[in-house]
DNA sequence: TCACCACCAACACTCGATGA
DNA sequence: TCATCGAGTGTTGGTGGTGA
């Protein structure tokens, strides 16, 4: 993105722009916007891609000003990609629904190293590969925030808009814009794009996420409960100054959607979903680390190495990562192998082990559906777990209380399945006092 | 200002229908 | 028989709108 001699200029501008020097006082109000713009994008740059600041924050407020200051004297300086136009004053009351460009899918999930295994045969007979042969994949972790679609038109961020149902997805970009991790303009036309769709990740940093909350304490404000929500939540609120404030995150992991300025396929020359990433981050997106946080496998055994060593180390990872994500590299492969309307055919989730926790099962509602149907939810000792309070447990069926062989009183095992969905996943037997009460379902 | 409700986000699970 | 699809079910938390 930045040679280090073009990093090296961009401090030592700062340092003039602050000290005001004889080289700054010779410049024209537009070659100061201008030269200004530059340098605030660098350290943007440096602060939320890098995660490497080089100027305080009040170093880089003081330069902020000084450029708001030269576009509110000359309107006529103010360009769309001016790190000033994040925050419009404008409030959003509505979000109106916007079609991806293409479908935002889910990924079909795998729990252990078995799963990979079956995987990897799979994707091989679909693509007529012996199983002697190895498949290289591309392994990513899977950020447990809010999924964004970018579009960028002639360089510049024109829409942002969330997942929605996958077709269709809420029109966010004044929220967007305020993201300073999302870049407001890249040199896709560089490459011959004229038209693209990224796909990313929202999410907050967990100590960003303990520093916010550190703070809605010290003012008497309530707490959020979890960086996902609060992460997701901002992405729907009114004001881009408050987004603003959330200090939110965007990890890109997919170039979804290209177009040449002749209208043909721009995703045709790149071969490899390794080859996007490395295009994304030269642009200046933020994409995890090649070799540390993302890696390219030669074969499945280098997946599942890879992924069992991401397993262990998830908790000191500044962010909430809930797997990985296993992609076949191959472009032209990934066309072959296709996808289902659910998921792509040539990637997975390889989903951590969910946290758990063992609460009572204190009774048991039975919830009367939109077409009649009766499903028995278990009311639990409420207990904290992976964020969220847990309360209330769907049991789906007499048969599932029957497999498990719940009772009324038993100490049950929970987990959030997906990090999701509470999930009872077995009675602790051995806890039995003799006093649990069978659970009887209700006569048709 | 507060409580309540609707909607949305995350996603898992079940089940009947369908097609290969 | 198996894979897939689609509808319907579920939980928790955040935001925004509304009414008291």
């Amino acid at each position: 993105m930045y040679s280090p001699a073009e990093q090296k200029l961009r401090f030592a501008r700062s340092k003039a722009f602050l000290e005001q020097d004889a080289s700054v006082l010779a410049l024209s109000p537009r070659e100061k916007a201008e030269e200004l713009r530059a340098i605030l994008q660098y350290h943007e740059w440096r602060y939320y891609i890098q995660n490497d600041p080089v100027l305080s924050d009040t170093e880089y407020d003081l330069l902020y000003k000084q450029l708001e200051a030269l576009e509110a004297a000359d309107p006529s300086l103010i360009t769309p990609d001016s790190p000033t136009q994040r925050v419009g004053s404008d409030l959003s009351s509505d979000m109106p629904s916007v079609a991806h460009l293409t479908p935002m899918l889910s990924l079909a999930n795998s729990y252990n190293a078995e799963d990979l295994r079956e995987f990897d045969q799979q994707v091989k007979r679909m693509l007529n590969i012996s199983d002697n042969e190895d498949i290289a994949y591309a392994v990513e972790p899977k950020f447990d925030g809010g999924s964004i679609a970018l579009v960028y038109e002639n360089d510049y961020l024109v829409r942002a808009a969330t997942r929605g149902n996958g077709i269709l997805g809420e029109e966010i970009t004044a929220n967007a814009r305020a993201i300073r991790s999302i870049p407001l303009k890249a040199s896709f036309s560089k490459y011959g794009l004229q038209k693209v769709e990224l796909r990313g990740e929202v999410l907050i940093r967990k100590d960003r996420f303990e520093a916010m909350n550190a703070q809605r304490a010290a003012a008497g404000q309530s707490l959020f409960a979890n960086a996902r929500n609060t992460a997701t939540g901002g992405l729907r609120m009114k004001d881009p100054r408050e987004v603003a404030q959330r200090n939110l995150d965007t990890f890109i992991y997919a170039l979804s959607y290209a177009e040449t300025a002749e209208g043909a396929n721009g995703l045709d020359h790149i071969k490899t979903h390794y080859q996007s990433l490395d295009l994304l981050a030269e642009l200046g997106f933020k994409i995890p680390a090649d070799g540390q946080e993302r890696k390219l496998c030669t074969h499945i055994e280098e997946v599942i190495e890879f992924v069992t060593a991401w397993e262990t180390g998830r908790e000191a990872y500044p962010y909430e990562v809930d797997g990985m994500v296993v992609k076949v590299n191959d472009r032209e492969l990934q066309e072959r192998a296709g996808h289902t309307s659910h998921h792509p055919r040539w990637a997975i989730a390889y989903k951590f082990a969910a946290k758990q926790a063992t609460t009572v099962l204190e009774a048991v509602e039975y919830q009367v559906g939109k077409v009649g149907s009766i499903t028995p939810v278990a009311k639990v000792r409420p207990v904290a777990l992976a964020g969220v309070t847990i309360s209330s447990v769907s049991l789906h069926n007499e048969d599932f209380i029957k497999e498990k062989d719940l009772r009324l009183g038993d100490t049950v095992l929970v987990e959030r399945a997906g990090d999701v969905i509470p999930y009872i996943v077995k009675a602790l037997e051995d806890l039995r006092d003799g006093s649990e009460q069978p659970i009887v379902f209700p006569t048709h």
